[in-house]
RNA sequence: GGGCGAGUGGUGGAAUUGGUAUACACGACGGACUUAAAAUCCGUUGCCUUAUUUUUUAUGGCUUGAGGGUUCGAGUCCCUCCUCGCCCACCA
C-alpha cells in the first residue's frame, strides 16, 4: 500500500511542467480559444474567493486544450491603485516596492495552484511597458475626441483639499480624513462614453451572459424616452427645461422644481427670497449624498418666480429642492402632483394645487397620487385620450410652437477618468501658457511615474510637489513653463484593455499587434467576480468599441460568454472580513492537502455561480475520496474470475461519465462532473475487489480514468500517467472520446405509473415502439393484478421513459 | 419603489429541462478491525402508517415555501401569496 502525499507529490510535478515548459502559448493559433480570469489586485495576499475563480477556470482551460484548441489562459496584475499609495503614506514603503513584494509573494501562491498559465504571458498595469501603452491609447482617444476636459461637480475632501472617488466616501464622510465631503465643480478629464450608450445597450442582446448581469448593465445605462419641453418664466425672458416622460399629464402640472444647484435658480430668484434660497442651498450643498437619498422629506422653499403651464395658462410657482437630482435629466421637473407621489407629498407640505387629470375612476387624487392608468380629463382638448396617444398628441402640439421635442435621456453619464492620486497611469497631457493644453509626443512615452516620491500626507496629488516632474519645456513651442498634467488616470482604464494586450505582451512598438489581437479576441470565456458587473465590464465593452472605430480591432464585443462564481463566505455563512475574524486562508489548506484537494473541494461545494460557506466536515470528505482514488489507481490489482457482465457494466459506466464529464466542464458544473467522478470511483473499487474484470481493460480503463482527472486533478492524474506505464504528460493528451454505441443500454426498466403514480416497473428491449410495449405491458402478471380487472381508459407510452396507465 | 434570482431530507446539494424526486457528499446511527482510540472498511438513514418483529422484512399513504390552475403526468409551465438573497433607486 502507497501512501497518497499530495504535497511531494504536487512540487515534484509543478517543476517538471515548468522546465519542460509545458504551458507554452502556441504562437500562431489555428484554433484559438482564449479563457481569462479576472486579473487580481496585488494585495499581497492570494484570497479563497481568488481561488474560486482561479482554479475552476483553470479546469476549463485544461479541458479545452485536450479537446485540442490552442489556448491562451494568462494571468496578470491589476497593480495600480490606492492601497499601495496608502502603504506609501502610512508606512514609508515605496509604492513600487510595495507592489512588486506582493507580486511576487502572490506569484508563489498562484503556482500552487497549479494552473496552466504561460508565465511568459504575465502583465502588470503599473509596469511602464504597459502603462506606455494605457498612455498612447489615452492619446489615440484624445485625437479623436474620445477624451475631453470639462468642470464636474466632485467628491470634495475639505480637510485634504482633494477629490475623493465614489468609492472612498463612506457614509458621507471621507475615508481617510474622516470630513464630510462637499460637492465642488472642477476641471476633470473625460472619455465619451455616452457616445456608446446606445450600442452598449443594444448589443447585450448577442451576449452569452447572465440575465442578472445583463439588466444591472441595462439599469446603469438607464435608457429612458421622454419630451423635453420649455416653461416661460413670468417676467423674464428665459425658460425653464424640463425632461419627463410623462407629458401626457401637462395639464395637471401646477408647479415647477429645480434642483438647488441648476443654474438658473440666481437668474429667477425675487429679491424677497434670496436669502432663505441661499440659505437652503448652502444646507443641501453640506448634505452627503447618502442623507440625500435616504431622507424621504420633501423640503424645499419657494424662489418667489412664476412660470407658464403651457397647455393651461396656468400660473405655476418655481420652487427648488433637494429631491430632484442635478445629475439626471435636465436637473428640473414640472410636478404632477394628482400622479406622482413624491409631487403629491411636496404639494401637500407646501399647499399647492392638486388637479387629476388621469381618471383615477374615483379613487380621487386627495390623499395620494394615483399612478395607475386611465384616461385624461381636466386636459382641455386631449381630453379621452389613453396615454400613448396623449404623449404623442401633446409633444406634437407643443412642437408646433418650438416648446417640446421627443428626446432619449440617459442615466450614464461621461466616464470621469482623472485622479489626483499618485499611483497610477500618468496622464500624458502638457499645459503651456502659449499653447494650452499640448499632448505629449508619441515619442516622448511614456510618461514616467517618478518613484523617488515624498509623501507629505495632507494634500492632493504629492505630484505637484515634484519639480523634476512638474516642470518641463513646451515640446511645441519651447517656453521653459510648461507643467506637466499631475493627474493620473482611474485604474479602471489600465483593466479596461488588459485582455488584449495578454495576446501580444511583449510588443515595444504597439500596445499589440492587429492580426496577434484579432486571432485570439474576443475571449471565449470571461470568468470573474459578480462585484465587476457593471463598472469594469461596462468600460471594457467601451474600449472595444471606441478602438475598433479607430480602426485597431476588427470586433466589437470583448468577452463573448461571461460567468461570475459566487462568493465563498466564512464557515459562519458571513462575508469574510478581518473584522469578523472568519477569514480562512487557503495557503493552509494547500500547504496541509494540496492544491488537488482545495480544488475538488471547492468545486463539489455547489453551483459555481452560487459559492456557499467554508465548512471543513466537508473538506475531509474531499480528502478521503481522493485517497481511494490514489488506492485504486496505486495499489495493485489481481484478477480474480472473470465476469463479462460486470466488466460490461463498468466499461458502460466509464464511457458514460466522460461523455457527462465533458458536458459538465463546457458549462462549469463542477458539482455534478465531482459527483459522476465519485459514482465512477465507487463502481471501479467494488469491481477491483471482486477481481472480475480482464487485466488489460483494467488497465485501460485506468487511463481513461487518468484522462478525464486531469482537468480537474492535474497533479493526481499525471501521477497516475505516469505510475501507468506513459511517457508523456497527460496534460498534452487529447480528451477521449466516448462510444456512444457502449452507452446505449439494449434493455431498460421502465416505471409503470397508474394514474401518475409509480405501481411497477418492467423491463423492456431499447427503442420498442409503443404498440409492443403496450402489449408487453398489459400481458405483464404484476399490471394485471394492480388493474383488478378494470379497462383502462388510456396508456400513455414515452418510448424508452415511461408507461402511465390512465383509469377513470 | 424597480429589476434579477432562489426556496427540495438534520446539512451542502442532484434531477436527462414536463417523465421513477431526494443522485453525490456531509452528519448521524449500527457493525467489523483494535487492549482502547483515531484512521479505514461494510451497512442503515425523507416523513408517517400498519403488520410481523430481539434481529428482520413487507403494506399503504404523504412529501420539493403556501394555495390554486394547465396536463395522462408538475420540483420543473401559468396565476396569487409568503420568505430570503443580490443589484439599482426621490431617475422625473
Amino acid at each position: 500500500m502507497q501512501k497518497y502525499s499530495p504535497i511531494e507529490l504536487e512540487k515534484k510535478w509543478q517543476k517538471i511542467w515548468e522546465e519542460t515548459e509545458i504551458y507554452q502559448t502556441p504562437v500562431d493559433p489555428k484554433n484559438p480559444y482564449y479563457c481569462l480570469v479576472m486579473f487580481p489586485y496585488p494585495s499581497g495576499n492570494l484570497h479563497v474567493g481568488h481561488w474560486y475563480n482561479f482554479a475552476l477556470a483553470d479546469s476549463l482551460a485544461r479541458y479545452k486544450k485536450m479537446q485540442g484548441y490552442d489556448l491562451l489562459s494568462p494571468i496578470g496584475f491589476d497593480s495600480f491603485g490606492l492601497p499601495a499609495e496608502n502603504a506609501a503614506i502610512k508606512r514609508g514603503l515605496a509604492a513600487d516596492q510595495w507592489t512588486a513584494d506582493n507580486i511576487s509573494q502572490m506569484k508563489v501562491q498562484l503556482k500552487s495552484i497549479g494552473a496552466i498559465y504561460d508565465w511568459d504571458r504575465t502583465l502588470s498595469t503599473s509596469d511602464p511597458e504597459y502603462y506606455h501603452w494605457t498612455q498612447w491609447l489615452f492619446l489615440q482617444f484624445y485625437q479623436s475626441g474620445q477624451a475631453y476636459q470639462s468642470e464636474a461637480l466632485v467628491n470634495w475632501d475639505p480637510v485634504d483639499q482633494t477629490v475623493l472617488a465614489n468609492e472612498q466616501v463612506v457614509d458621507g464622510r471621507g475615508e481617510r480624513s474622516g470630513a464630510l465631503v462637499e460637492k465642488k465643480r472642477l476641471k476633470q478629464w473625460f472619455f465619451r462614453i455616452t457616445d456608446y450608450a446606445d450600442e452598449l445597450l443594444d448589443q447585450l442582446d448577442n451576449l452569452d451572459w447572465h440575465d442578472n448581469i445583463k439588466q444591472m448593465q441595462r439599469n446603469w445605462i438607464g435608457k429612458s424616452q421622454g419630451s423635453q419641453l420649455g416653461f416661460a418664466v413670468k417676467g423674464k425672458d428665459l425658460m425653464i427645461e424640463v425632461f419627463t416622460t410623462r407629458i401626457d399629464t401637462l395639464a395637471g402640472a401646477t408647479f415647477l422644481v429645480l434642483a438647488p444647484e441648476h443654474d438658473l435658480v440666481e437668474k429667477i430668484v425675487e429679491d424677497q427670497y434670496r436669502a432663505k434660497v441661499k440659505d437652503y442651498q448652502k444646507q443641501v450643498a453640506s448634505m452627503t449624498n447618502l442623507d440625500r437619498i435616504q431622507s424621504d422629506n420633501k423640503d424645499g422653499v419657494f424662489t418667489g418666480a412664476y412660470a407658464v403651464n403651457p397647455l393651461t395658462n396656468q400660473r405655476m410657482p418655481v420652487y427648488i429642492a433637494e429631491y430632484v437630482l442635478p445629475e439626471y435629466g435636465t436637473g428640473a421637473i414640472m410636478a404632477v402632483p394628482a400622479h406622482d407621489q413624491r409631487d403629491h407629498q411636496f404639494a401637500t407640505k407646501h399647499g399647492l394645487e392638486i388637479i387629476e387629470v388621469i381618471d383615477s375612476g374615483g379613487a380621487g387624487v386627495e390623499e395620494q397620487a394615483y399612478e395607475d392608468e386611465g384616461l385624461l380629463i381636466n386636459s382641455e382638448r386631449f381630453n379621452g385620450l389613453a396615454k400613448e396617444e396623449a404623449k404623442r398628441a401633446i409633444t406634437q402640439y407643443l412642437a408646433d410652437t418650438n416648446r417640446a421635442k421627443l428626446v432619449t435621456n440617459y442615466r450614464l453619464k461621461d466616464w470621469l477618468i482623472s485622479r489626483q492620486r499618485y499611483w497610477g497611469c500618468p496622464i500624458p497631457i502638457i499645459y503651456c501658457d502659449k499653447c494650452g493644453v499640448v499632448p505629449v509626443p508619441e515619442e516622448d512615452l511614456p510618461v514616467i511615474l517618478p518613484l523617488e516620491q515624498e509623501f507629505d500626507n495632507a494634500a492632493d496629488s504629492p505630484l505637484k510637489r515634484h519639480p523634476d516632474y512638474l516642470k518641463l519645456n513646451c515640446p511645441a513651442c519651447g517656453d521653459s513653463n510648461a507643467r506637466r498634467e499631475t493627474d493620473t488616470l482611474d485604474t479602471f482604464v489600465d483593466s479596461s484593455w488588459y485582455f488584449l494586450r495578454y495576446t501580444d505582451n511583449h510588443n515595444s512598438q504597439q500596445p499589440f499587434n492587429q492580426d496577434k489581437v484579432n486571432q485570439w479576441m474576443p475571449v471565449g470565456h470571461y470568468i470573474g467576480g459578480i462585484e465587476h458587473a457593471v463598472m469594469h465590464l461596462l468600460y471594457a465593452r467601451y474600449f472595444t468599441k471606441a478602438l475598433a472605430d479607430l480602426g485597431l480591432l476588427e470586433f466589437r464585443e470583448p468577452f463573448k460568454r461571461l460567468t461570475n462564481q459566487g462568493t465563498i463566505l466564512g464557515p459562519d455563512g458571513q462575508k469574510m472580513s478581518k473584522s469578523k475574524g472568519n477569514v480562512v486562508d487557503p495557503d493552509q489548506y494547500v500547504s496541509q492537502y494540496g492544491s488537488d484537494s482545495v480544488r475538488t473541494y471547492l468545486m463539489f461545494l455547489g453551483p459555481f455561480s452560487q459559492g456557499g460557506p467554508w465548512d471543513d466536515s466537508r473538506f475531509e470528505g474531499i480528502t478521503r475520496f481522493l485517497t481511494r482514488l490514489y488506492s485504486l489507481v496505486v495499489d495493485p490489482y489481481e484478477p480474480g474470475d472473470f465476469e463479462a457482465d460486470q466488466e460490461m457494466e463498468m466499461v458502460q459506466k466509464l464511457h458514460a461519465t466522460i461523455k457527462k464529464l465533458g458536458q459538465d466542464l463546457e458549462e462549469l458544473k463542477f458539482n455534478t462532473a465531482v459527483a459522476s467522478l465519485m459514482e465512477l470511483v465507487s463502481l471501479m473499487q467494488d469491481k477491483k475487489n471482486q477481481g472480475v474484470i480482464s487485466n488489460d481493460v483494467w488497465h485501460q480503463s485506468l487511463k481513461y480514468l487518468s484522462l478525464i482527472l486531469a482537468p480537474i486533478t492535474p497533479h493526481l492524474a499525471e501521477e497516475f500517467w505516469q505510475h501507468l506505464g506513459e511517457e508523456q504528460s497527460v496534460h498534452l493528451q487529447g480528451w477521449p472520446a466516448y462510444d456512444p454505441e457502449v452507452i446505449e443500454q439494449t434493455e431498460l426498466t421502465i416505471p409503470i405509473q397508474i394514474n401518475g403514480k409509480k405501481r411497477s416497473e418492467i423491463l423492456v428491449a431499447q427503442g420498442l415502439d409503443r404498440e409492443e410495449v403496450t402489449r408487453l405491458v398489459l400481458d405483464n402478471a404484476r399490471v394485471q393484478q394492480l388493474l383488478e380487472g378494470r379497462e383502462p381508459d388510456k396508456i400513455i407510452v414515452v418510448p424508452d421513459r415511461i408507461v402511465n396507465i390512465v383509469l377513470d
